[in-house]
RNA sequence: GCUCGGGUGGCGAAACUGGCAGACGCAUGGGACUUAAAAUCCCAAGAGGCGAAAUCCUCAUGUGGGUUCGAUCCCCACCCCGAGCACCA
């Protein structure tokens, strides 16, 4: 291929690149011995039908932009690429179009390796990995096994989230408002048999560990939100019947006390009545005979209740009397017990302590039902008989009242205190209470990895042996999911009646298959090793590449995906598979590309193609727009105004590549110009601010421009440092400036501080604050020499007017403030 | 309601986390080249004011206060936008 080298052709330079690395193998870089392995990973995407849009280009091009640049820094750098293809996304789309998943998904992940391909990133496809290859989904399987084998994953019937359009259960982070994350439509509650996997064993660990990665601090604020960690106390109360006689001890294990838990011991003496989730099993053991039919009605209509009227509808407190009583251990008075909706049976012990006067809902309950109202901590000119007008939850300054021998004690050494009485007098303990729930990983849908188990009617559950692993998906054309919350799979005898691997009677298949996040949690783990086809991840392998060196993607996965890739490398790691136990080292979240202050999506119809651009623009000129648009970090909104200013500059630069020549008597303020530009374009790399960096290197191309200089040694450093962002381009041009090997084998330009610096410069000078003037003083002046020269200044001598100097305020080589 | 971001020219945005606000770019206006247009190149430009002139003046970083010689940056109160969580005891 010929490339004119009087105009800049962006399509025939772009072409003759691509086939060039294809044929050198130049982004393949040695997987067994590289001397400074980099992973540069990017979260690899879902092959929807529409294609990449360019809010996903804006991401993988930042990612392929730091990989490229750690590649110049001399790094072996990994890029791999890949697709997550199972999941409701693409089986609903296939239902809705008719075509079968297996043969949609194949189409659509050709065309996304199209794109990828076009934009010119840095990506090793001899490595790429598709979720619902079997000999990827074989080792999802094999993952399963291994977390059953270690007890970490278990069956239980429970309520789960049911979508009645998708026809399958939703993981609670799938559930937004009560609604599907994936479809709006209105979430309700069933109870299933369901694989969970206990993440919450976790929990502490995958808080504390938040300390001691290098991630993006709103990430890891999500996390810890999620987790959702509180400190309190588990407080017994023993419960009383209807004819106050009472039925169990004080002990915290008596089977008829209830166990509360609770933020605010501090406020137990305050507790004047009791709350159990309309589920709580102690509910029939306290109902008296005469509050029967009452109760039973409230219990059957909340169990009904869908989630979103449950917790997101009109929050009008209700809840029914049960006629008895428990005794506060505090105070020794009994306290009535009552249920209410708005207590969840999920969280704590699906019982409170009410303390309406310390808590907005317990004292709307308490106004509603006329319950009492003890007032426990006043503040500065509040005293044990201040009535309470509203709930005030304060603990800062606050003092106990109304606490017996705790009485004026500050909030903070109350708690503490009557956590140290509950101790001593077996009444309760310290607690620490997640707001995390198991992970539910069971999916009533055909598009995913079946859950590799069979049960036998005399061996019960038994893990699909390694051996016969992978449990293959059939291929079979009746897919849709029905109502009846049991899997498509168990309509068909031939796969699902198998041999119990026990016993080798006849056995059935579990029919669900496995939640999508379980694809996405270990992919990282399978790319350096995907030649492998008898281990999931060859040690030696892993060992040199993970954990992740840099790994960008979208915070919307902050809490899911990133969550779940950490337990699972968490519990491998514990099992022996694997040395670290984090799996991304350093994790940036990218921003988004909105249009018209919308995310994109097909529903909106906002959806803009970055096809018609690269073809019309260039990828170069296209992948320099997105990162000019913004800070990587916050995205931006698409307009395609501007995009021309990327390109006038790779123009620019095209012409300056075919007069540049040698040249040695630099003027001094080119060479500062131009070693502070390798600086910054370095620094602002490194933390992936690329429209600052594309600014400092327009500045340098200006500054060439204004001095009449055509350096080779600037324009061949200017050409590298454009080549993360214009890779084709910087090629071609390496090329033209008469070098035989790729751009990517130069090596990353280095300043020189000295040069950088100049002897004089120029600093403002400030009078009574207000910038008057401009001196220009020698570089590390002495503060008397500097305001000798600003009282020559003429303007500042105006200004200052003969009057004394109350004050100088001289910041070194920066700026001299005189006071008068 | 709670937790994170964010609010700067006509537009996208910069600004060592206290030191010349508006770099860089888009759009715009004027000029050169051209038969003409496009492209390219040069010049101008935050708003307003006084002027023949600018090395002049005033006002400007969502609003109102405060700290400071000096505030886009720190503190207090509030308004708006975006994201996440949401009856979590």
């Amino acid at each position: 291929m010929t490339v004119d080298a009087t105009t800049y052709q962006p399509d025939v330079v772009e072409a003759k690149w691509l086939a060039r690395w294809a044929e050198k193998g130049t982004n393949q870089p040695d997987l067994d011995h590289p001397p400074s392995p980099f992973y540069n990973l990017m979260m690899f995407p879902y092959p929807s039908a529409e294609g990449l849009h360019v809010g996903n280009m804006f991401a993988f091009t930042g990612s392929d932009v730091f990989g490229r640049f750690k590649r110049l820094q001399g790094y072996d750098v990994f890029e791999p690429i890949g697709f997550d293809a199972f999941g409701i996304h693409s089986e609903n789309h296939a239902i809705k179009v008719g075509i079968h998943p297996a043969k949609l998904i194949p189409q659509n992940i050709s065309n996304f390796r199209r794109q990828l391909e076009r934009i010119g990133g840095m990506f090793d496809w001899r490595h790429e990995v598709s979720t619902t290859d079997p000999d990827y989904y074989k080792w999802t399987q094999w993952l399963f096994l291994q977390l059953f084998k270690a007890g970490k994953a278990y069956k239980k019937r429970a309520a789960v989230n049911w979508c009645p359009n998708d026809k399958t259960v939703l993981a609670n982070e799938q559930v937004e408002n009560g609604r599907c994350e994936r479809c709006g439509a209105v979430v309700e509650q069933r109870f299933l048999e369901q694989w969970f996997f206990r993440i919450t064993e976790y929990a502490e660990r995958l808080l504390k560990n938040l300390d001691t990665i290098d991630w993006s601090e709103t990430t890891r604020t999500a996390q810890r939100n999620w987790i959702g960690r509180s400190e309190g106390a588990e407080i017994a109360f023993p419960v009383v019947t209807g004819d106050s006689r009472p039925v169990a001890s004080a002990a915290t294990s008596s089977p008829l006390g209830i166990t509360v838990f609770t933020t605010r011991p501090d406020t137990l003496f305050g507790a004047t009545f009791m709350v159990l989730a309309p589920e709580h099993p102690m509910v029939r053991h306290l109902t008296t005979p005469d509050r029967k039919t009452e109760v039973e009605a409230y219990v059957q209509a909340a169990a009904s209740k869908d989630l979103v009227s449950r917790k997101v509808g009109e929050r009008e407190k209700t809840g029914v009397f049960l006629g008895s009583s428990a005794i506060n251990p505090a105070t020794g008075k009994p306290v009535p017990v009552w249920i209410a909706d708005y207590v969840l049976m999920e969280y704590g012990t699906g019982a409170i302590m009410a303390v309406p006067a310390h808590d907005e809902r317990d004292f709307e309950f308490a106004r509603k039902y006329g319950l009492d109202i003890v007032r426990v901590l006043a503040k500065e000119g509040e005293s044990a008989g201040t009535p309470v007008e509203t709930a005030e939850p304060g603990e800062e300054g606050h003092k106990l009242v109304n606490s017996g021998q705790f009485d004026g004690l500050p909030a903070e050494q109350g708690k503490r205190a009557i956590i140290d009485w509950l101790v001593s007098n077996g009444k309760g303990n310290g607690r620490v209470q997640y707001r995390l729930h198991d992970w539910c990983i069971s999916r009533q849908r055909y598009w995913g990895p079946p859950i590799p188990m069979i049960y036998c009617d005399d061996c019960g559950a038994v893990p699909v042996p390694e051996k016969d692993l992978p449990v293959l998906l059939p291929p079979i054309e009746d897919f849709r999911p029905d109502d009846s919350g049991v899997s498509p799979l168990a309509r068909h005898g031939e796969w699902y009646y198998v041999a119990c691997p026990k016993c080798g009677k006849k056995g059935r298949r579990e029919t669900d298959v496995s939640d999508t996040f379980l694809d996405s949690s270990w992919y990282f783990l399978r790319y350096p090793s995907t030649e492998f086809r008898d281990r999931p991840f060859d040690p030696a392998r892993t060992r040199t590449w993970c954990p992740v060196t840099t790994y960008i993607g979208g915070n919307e996965h902050a809490v899911l995906h990133l969550l779940y890739s950490r337990f699972m490398t968490m519990v491998l790691h514990d099992l022996g598979h694997l040395q670290f136990e984090e799996p991304f080292a350093r994790f940036r979240a990218h921003g988004l590309i909105v249009k018209d202050g919308a995310k994109m999506s097909k529903t909106k119809g906002n959806i803009v193609v970055p096809d018609q651009y690269i073809s019309q623009w260039g990828a170069d000129t296209f992948r320099m727009y997105l990162m000019f648009l913004g800070p990587f970090q916050e995205g931006g909104d698409f307009r395609d105004a501007g995009i021309n200013g990327p390109r006038r500059f790779l123009d620019r630069v095209w012409g300056m590549v075919g007069s540049a020549a040698i040249q040695t008597d630099l003027p001094r303020d080119l060479v500062a110009r131009w070693h502070r530009t390798k600086r910054k374009v370095t620094e602002d790399l490194e933390a992936l601010h690329y429209n600052t960096a594309i600014a400092a290197l327009m500045e340098l191309v200006n500054a060439l421009k204004e001095a009449d200089s055509h350096s080779l040694a600037i324009i061949e450093d200017l050409v590298i440092m454009l080549a993360p962002f214009a890779p084709h381009f910087a090629e071609e041009s390496w090329e033209r400036l008469g070098h035989g090997s790729s751009v990517f084998d130069a090596r990353w330009p280095v300043w020189e501080d000295s040069l950088i610096v100049e002897d004089e410069i120029e600093i403002p000078v400030q009078v009574n604050g207000k910038t008057r003037s401009k001196i220009r003083i020698p570089l590390g002046a002495e503060e008397k020499a500097v305001v000798a020269i600003a009282l020559k200044d003429p303007t500042t001598a105006r200004f200052v007017d003969n009057k004394p100097l109350r004050k100088v305020i001289y910041v070194p080589n920066r700026l001299l403030n005189l006071v008068v």
